[in-house]
DNA sequence: CTACCATTTGAACGATCGTTCAATTACGGT
DNA sequence: ACCGTAATTGAACGATCGTTCAAATGGTAG
């Protein structure tokens, strides 16, 4: 027995990335097998491989990609809004929470699997999340540099509401007391004041 | 071949526990083996079995330990500050990022491994941070009943604050640019701003 | 219809895992 | 010195792991 009827490589694909990512960031990495991957796509694990070269691949792609597609998606969203530091900032906080909050499970995997990537692979998504967290700090730069915010660290700041903003995804859940709407209104708000805006 | 000359329990037994923490912390707790401790620490991974029941109540109890660690610690401190919900805050956020940068592998743990759980040990770790957020808040509370701090949520703005105070424990490194002190500092700016005083 | 490529299976390899336990040795108290 | 308990070893069990690859089957194009 070999190939099934109605078996579609490119579908194959995409399944097994989205069962990796979940299973990955559900259970963590070390704890999920290839059997198991291949057994919620509906494979055996030896498929897998014509899909990914290792296991390790697996993992730093989706992290890789996530990271790839946040900056983009975040150029493409800075491009919309006009100069203004305060504007800026506004837009980041509300579009960081908005783009994570509808890829809970690549955020986990983006920090918390960190430890089980290959040097060279670390290096990599060490690097973009860096540029990621460089456009929150020239952001506070630029809006320290007006007077509009107040002056702080530019390296710490980012990097601690960087670290408030993620938090949400730890606990975050549709249905709960507070609509999506609400997180990011209710944390701009810490934002801003952090910052040193009314 | 057994028992070694100058061998001791109690030595052994902290041992186990001590590289446990760091190898579940650097590595995580589903890559690590039993045999991996074992040869830290200098034994055979069947010597383990004495000190811990399995591998998952070794995990839980670190965790667990660190948390009542923590709530204990926390209480002293607060007996030791007066009742002003703003030096409350204060001392609150000092004594958060001092204690935990004391305790990195602690906290990594006890955030990352979580997953790792079962559901029995899953809650009872749950709770115990819940009533250490519940310390924040109420805080909080009190500062905003007295007018101190800017009417927030509550339930949210502790999750925020306590997100961002542990974002440090993941970059913080003594010998870099600031010390442990000019963090503390950093940081009691960024939360005072948050809650809307100074 | 045929040939070729795509997709999948299932068996197997070498390796490691968590855990158990009988045997061995060390230590301390009487 | 002797005995009982403590501490450790090392072998082994049953299980699972990441990965490879030859064989088998499906699909499509000419």
């Amino acid at each position: 027995m070999a190939r099934k009827t109605g078996s579609d490589g490119q579908k194959t694909a995409r399944d097994i990335r989205s069962a990796a990512l979940r299973l990955f960031a559900e259970k963590g990495y070390a704890a999920v097998s290839m059997r198991e991957i291949a057994r919620d796509v509906g494979v055996q694990a030896g498929a897998l491989y014509l899909y990914t070269p290792d296991k390790q691949s697996l993992l730093a792609d989706l992290m890789i990609s996530h990271l790839q597609d946040l900056m983009a998606a975040w150029k493409t969203e800075l491009a919309r809004v006009e100069a203004d530091p305060v504007a800026r900032l506004d837009c980041f906080v509300r579009f960081h929470i908005r783009y994570h909050l509808q890829r809970i499970d690549e955020v986990f995997i983006a920090y918390m699997e960190l430890r089980n990537l290959v040097p060279e692979n670390f290096t990599r998504v060490e690097t973009l999340r860096r540029s990621y967290e460089r456009e929150l700090e020239n952001i506070l730069a630029a809006g320290q540099s007006l007077g509009q915010f107040k002056s702080t660290d530019t390296r710490i700041t980012p990097l601690a509401i960087i670290a408030m903003l993620n938090g949400v995804m730890t606990w975050f859940r549709d249905g709960g007391r507070l609509s999506r709407s609400d997180i990011e209104t209710l944390y701009l708000g810490h934002v801003r004041r952090l910052v040193g805006l009314a």
